[in-house]
RNA sequence: CGGGCGGUGGCGCAGUUUGGUAGCGCACCAGACUGGGGGUCUGGGGGCCGCGGGUUCAAGUCCCGCCCGCCCGACCA
């Protein structure tokens, strides 16, 4: 662990002076706890038949003090387990990083170090959406990490927003500079000055640019994945000759990248609609927003798209010559979704043993274990694997027999593969190979032969049913309510949802005061209001990340 | 910034009250046995006890100063 001594040491009394504290139930969430569950011997779950019961009987026995509390877990030599996820939100998720190997507290406080497995997710998900910006027509380009202090302060409520979090520049070749130098917290400035120079004419409309880039916003709060004080993100900054096309522009990317991402790729279902003054981007005239709600509740913003309105073109003299030969100031949007969406794929799919992703989204779809070698399970392992890749899936064979079985199913388990094959001598004497499902923890036997379908179908399931389970977790945990007071109360283990008219601007301050703020507004319907202020509109109410 | 705590092998901690050879679990290394859910046994390696000063024959432990971090209260992808 980075950061020295002690950097990671928790502090905490409570804990240490409480009794053991004991959760009850079988920890490891071998538990057939879920609906329709028939569970083996084992603990585990077969789908449709079950295997010979010879396998796998483990005991979960003792207790075993975790930092200060102890867990019923099950070996006395288990390495450190997961805190449930119910009883320490906070705690299970970044026990999860750790332990999925995701990403490490970088050295400075607020830091952070990408793990390879994490940073695969990440570029799993760049993909995915560079593909659907540039389907929106938007190039990529790449603009400074270096903004002088001034651009940022063309734009009256941007410098106001941004000033708190800015990381600055004094110093540079071992002399003090004239003009400080701001590391970007966002690109709008530097582009915008840009624009300025590149955008004549009515032709040069619409400008559509995107920037893969890291930013700095500095944190005092800092999370892995949710808040750090750097982060990676997708920055898009677009021109465009009327309020219309601009404005357009803004909700296509709202639906057609982030809306597409996060629920056919990411299967985590989002609400969308227009933040109101309190919560709007800096510079903006209108944010449109996705809210996803996580396990515990909570709402996560995953992405945002605004109009700027002639703000920055004004500030920036970003004008053309239009059709008729006047000069106009040109409409813009910018949109971004970060790296905080990894942070979101645990918090919404996660469960007591580990991640869950998506196979989507998963840097591998499938996992082929070699249970032990001899008597050809080698070749049969390998095989395996070599056809469900020609089949066009991600996939490794895990052929390590040096390090125990339970050790590398648990460690898969963990990184949230969708699906394992496992491959063993039992089941291969009878011609049959076992097909893990990480989504649901159900395991079938088939043929071998029909490996290659039952991964194909475990895997559209998959996709499937962790989107419809966190669908259903939005579904029970938000509550219409009539007023604020109301709202507070509801928030505590999910959405509220109330008439904007019963809120206010009051209202939200009021709210603010509880921790809980209006994630977006939107119709009843869940549609998109036409203007801010459009009567009848709803106010969904949660506490954020 | 206000309040509450803590720095001891890679990680989590005990040891500090009452000064006397620096320990435990996990992880790591080697070998053997094992192998269908975090294996077992045997043997090993690894420490500026946050930093600096002091008291003492002797300091992880007592005293003084400093540094760093964690948790709880006001902003943000």
């Amino acid at each position: 662990m980075p950061g020295g001594p002690g950097r990671r040491r928790s502090g905490r009394p409570s804990d240490r002076h409480r009794p053991g504290l004991v959760v009850p139930g079988r920890f490891l969430g071998f538990s057939a706890r879920r609906r329709g569950a028939s569970s083996g011997v084992d603990g585990w779950r077969y789908r449709s038949r079950r295997l010979p019961v010879r396998h796998l009987a483990r005991s979960v026995d003792g207790n075993r003090v975790l930092r200060g509390r102890s867990f019923p877990v099950g070996s006395s030599a288990m390495a450190t387990p997961i805190t449930p996820r119910e009883h320490d939100f906070p705690r299970w998720y970044q026990d999860v990083i750790t332990q999925a190997e995701l990403a490490d507290n970088g050295p400075v406080r607020g830091t952070m170090v990408i793990r390879p497995w994490g940073y695969a997710i990440w570029e799993r998900m760049q993909a995915e959406m560079d593909t659907r910006i540039k389907e929106a027509g938007a190039d990529n380009a790449y603009f400074p990490l270096f903004i002088p202090e001034s651009y940022l302060q063309r734009e009256a409520e941007h410098v106001e927003g941004f000033s708190p979090e800015l990381a600055v520049v004094t110093h540079g070749g071992g002399k003090q500079l004239e003009e400080p130098i701001v590391v970007r917290p966002t690109s709008e400035t530097v582009i915008n000055s840009f624009f300025a120079k590149w955008i004549q004419s009515y032709r040069d409309l619409p400008l559509l640019i995107n920037q893969w880039a890291n930013v700095v916003r500095w944190e005092l709060r800092p999370r892995l994945f949710l808040r750090t004080s750097e982060f990676l993100w997708q920055e898009g900054h677009t021109a465009h000759s009327t309020a219309d096309d601009a404005r357009q522009y803004a909700l296509r990317i709202l639906r057609d990248v982030y809306v597409s991402t996060m629920v056919e790729v990411l299967s985590i279902p989002v609400l969308t609609g227009h933040k109101t003054a309190r919560e709007r981007f800096a510079g903006a005239t209108r944010t449109w927003t996705c809210e996803g709600m996580m396990g515990d509740g909570k709402a996560l913003q995953m992405g945002t798209s605004h109009e700027l309105g002639q703000n920055f073109a004004k500030a920036f003299g970003i004008q053309f010559s239009s059709e008729t030969g006047t000069q106009e100031y040109v409409w813009q949007t910018s949109w971004g979704a970060s790296t905080r969406l990894v942070g979101a794929v645990i918090m919404a799919h996660g469960d007591d043993s580990g991640l869950r992703l998506p196979p989507r989204l998963a840097p591998l779809e499938v996992v082929v274990l070699l249970v032990k070698d001899g008597e050809g399970t080698a070749a049969a392992a390998s095989q395996i694997a070599s056809e469900l890749r020609s089949a066009g899936h991600r996939v490794r064979l895990d052929d390590r027999v040096d390090i125990s079985f339970g050790r590398r199913s648990v460690d898969w388990e963990l990184k949230g593969v969708p699906v394992r094959v496992e491959v063993g001598p039992r089941d291969l004497a009878d011609g049959l190979a076992t097909v893990v499902r990480r989504s649901d923890r159900t395991k079938q036997a088939v043929a071998l032969a029909g490996v290659g379908p039952e991964v194909g179908s475990a895997l559209t399931e998959s996709q499937l049913s962790l989107l419809e389970e966190a669908q259903a977790r939005m579904q029970d945990r938000t509550r219409s309510v009539a007023t604020v007071d109301e709202a507070v109360e509801a928030v505590e283990d999910g959405f509220a949802v109330l008439p904007w008219e019963a809120v206010g601007v009051d209202g939200e301050a009021r709210l603010a005061g509880s921790g809980v703020s209006v994630r977006c507004l939107q119709r009843p319907d869940g549609t998109l209001a036409d203007a801010d202020d459009e009567p009848g509109l709803i106010a969904v109410v949660a506490k954020a990340y």
